[in-house]
DNA sequence: ACAGGCGGTACAATCGTTTGCATTGCCATT
DNA sequence: AATGGCAATGCAAACGATTGTACCGCCTGT
């Protein structure tokens, strides 16, 4: 079959295509839409037209009379330090996964990355009316515009941790089972002095932190306010913060990172001041980011799984188009062990 | 300063404003695109009153009425395989950049994943004018639909390769020259037997696999079809294909492969096969992605540079949109030199 | 032969902006 | 006092689609 599509430098409207096929404009619209008022024959004469000549609806014209988009918005909200870049391997591969969830199903996607948040930054997307639906990776420092936003405006879905009295929709894994669970794991190594790095002033590495704080007393560790020094930093800044820490404690046998990220620039140091890993110092990390298993030693770290995070995301996200109010969802957490814990 | 704006479930348009501040809708349009046909005290009243309120201009009504969006396409064709999936970190590692350089000039992105491509796409989406300009990041196989679309439509601005009578503005790197230099850094290590893993069918490595020949012919070694047979595989398919390769070629003593993916998949499958990299193997990947340098063993790589290409992409788009006519621009490659390729 | 019904189609209002072209009121000039 | 000019504002026509309602033939039943 030959593509004998025109190429046509002019744009295309309804009306040209009403005027080629010899019927209205909204003969025109319906038999596009495919309605039932259309005559088959018709539908397929004005559709074939159409397709020759390669002419597409315009989607703001459509999308103002519809009051609908088609469109999801996917933000990215920095508010963490203000590091102006999105480079959180996380944070790509959730998107990624989002673009092939929101694909699948028809709709575009808005990225908006907002950084940093500034007030009201979430009512300015919403009364934009640009999506007919929201999915927020990560709460960032943002948890009570969130919070806010979602009492009146439903159709919005967040990725992060679960708080109390909360109206949104939130999907995350348990952060601190995930917390605990690598704490745990270090504990089981035998290791006693385990340091925690990472920004808790973030919910999910709050709690990350927690489950730490929780698997160290039941341990009975003796609690060392300077192990525990959780330090906020951006993503810039986490080489240079992870190398101040590794040099500042010259004591410690186990180190829990709050992300893969914050694990590999901790081990860079580490090595770089001469203690062996995971021999001197067991790292386990968070994410379980397609760097993770391709390291030196091989990361083990907390394992989220963003395929299925990202589909729940997008039903949950669509069930809420459509008037329904589903709740969030908690994902298990799974502990993946490497060689940057276990020798080989 | 307290911020006492409204929550409002119901959305407001510049009517509601026009009636709250006592003057007509025309004069609200005025006031907040700041025409100087209204005085500045009127304009600072109606600018208040749509502050409080949460107002925010209907982007479709402006879009429609002014044919401009402030939308920029970013469009990631996946022809190759039909990998259903966007998990390149390159990709993503692009997408974050272009995320960046967009949002700084104050555009919005409409992310695009197409796979796979489908006669008409590019038009397609041109012909729906819902971006005011397209990146598209990765030629895939789609060059020739490129180069046309191109032809009609200037706001287009390309990631990839340059090829021969090339009408659409291309950002690249000289891949050719990146062959080169990553088969002639093996060369210069005494390796005789070198390997090429990588989809020649896509512009960019297919210019790479060129450097590649050009050296090894350079060099005078022996030419083995055998080593270089270049497999066409999918992102999904790269660790099992190279695994493949490695199993069914004992004796080769160097590795290009044509990205940082392929080449930790290569070196895994080594790795299990019982051979040392980078002593048994030494192995040269490509791109410089953010795993590269904390692989084990860290990878030498060429190095492409993402943060700047993202800017000259934008750069030349936004001049492209201005009714400009820069031409593309190669970017020099430049090899990274670390473990897989000489020992620690 | 005429009313009623129905399949096809078209008219026109609408979505929320922007902007060319009035229109208004006021002051200065003659 | 009439006029011209100007600053400030409003009217109304686009932009390109969707859709309730009206219309126009034509067939059927009585």
């Amino acid at each position: 079959m030959t593509e004998d599509r025109v190429l046509r430098t002019k744009r295309l409207k309804m009306a040209d295509i009403a005027r080629m096929s010899g019927v209205s404009i909204s003969t025109v619209s319906r038999a596009l839409s495919g309605s039932p008022l259309i005559p088959e024959a018709t539908r397929d004469m004005i559709a074939e037209i159409a397709k020759t000549q390669g002419y597409v609806i315009n989607p703001f014209a459509r999308g103002l009379r519809l009051q609908r988009t088609q469109t999801i918005g996917v933000v990215i909200p920095l508010g963490h330090g203000g590091g102006q870049l999105i480079t959180d391997p996380f944070f790509l591969e959730m998107l990624g996964r989002l673009a092939d969830e929101i694909t699948l199903r028809g709709y575009e996607i808005l990225l908006s990355k907002i950084a940093p948040p500034k007030p009201g930054w979430l009512d300015r997307l919403i009364q934009a009316q640009r999506t007919d639906g929201l999915v927020i990776i990560g709460q960032s420092d943002q948890h009570e515009a969130l919070n806010l936003a979602a009492e009146y405006y439903p159709p919005l879905v967040v990725w992060g941790a679960h708080l109390p009295k909360q109206t949104d929709c939130v999907v995350g894994i348990d952060n601190l089972a995930g917390g605990r669970l690598a704490t745990e794991h270090l504990i089981s190594l035998g290791r006693r002095r385990i340091a925690f790095l990472g920004d808790p002033n973030l919910p999910e590495i709050g709690q990350r932190h927690e489950g730490y704080l929780e698997a160290c007393r039941n341990a009975g560790l003796v609690y060392d306010p300077d192990l525990d020094a959780p330090v906020a930093f951006t993503a810039r800044t986490a080489e240079e913060a992870a190398a101040r820490f590794v040099a500042a404690h010259p004591d410690f046998d186990g180190l829990f990172a709050a992300s893969d990220v914050i694990a590999l620039a901790a081990i860079d140091a580490l090595k770089r001041s001469g203690r062996r890993v995971p021999e001197d110092v067991a790292v386990v990390g968070f994410d379980d980011s397609t760097i993770a298993a391709h390291t030196h030693p091989p990361l083990t770290t907390v394992r989220q799984d963003l395929a299925l995070a990202a589909k729940l995301m997008i039903d949950h996200l669509f069930e809420r188009i459509d008037e329904g109010r589903p709740m969030g969802t908690t994902l298990s957490p799974e502990l993946v062990v490497r060689g940057s814990s276990v020798p080989a």
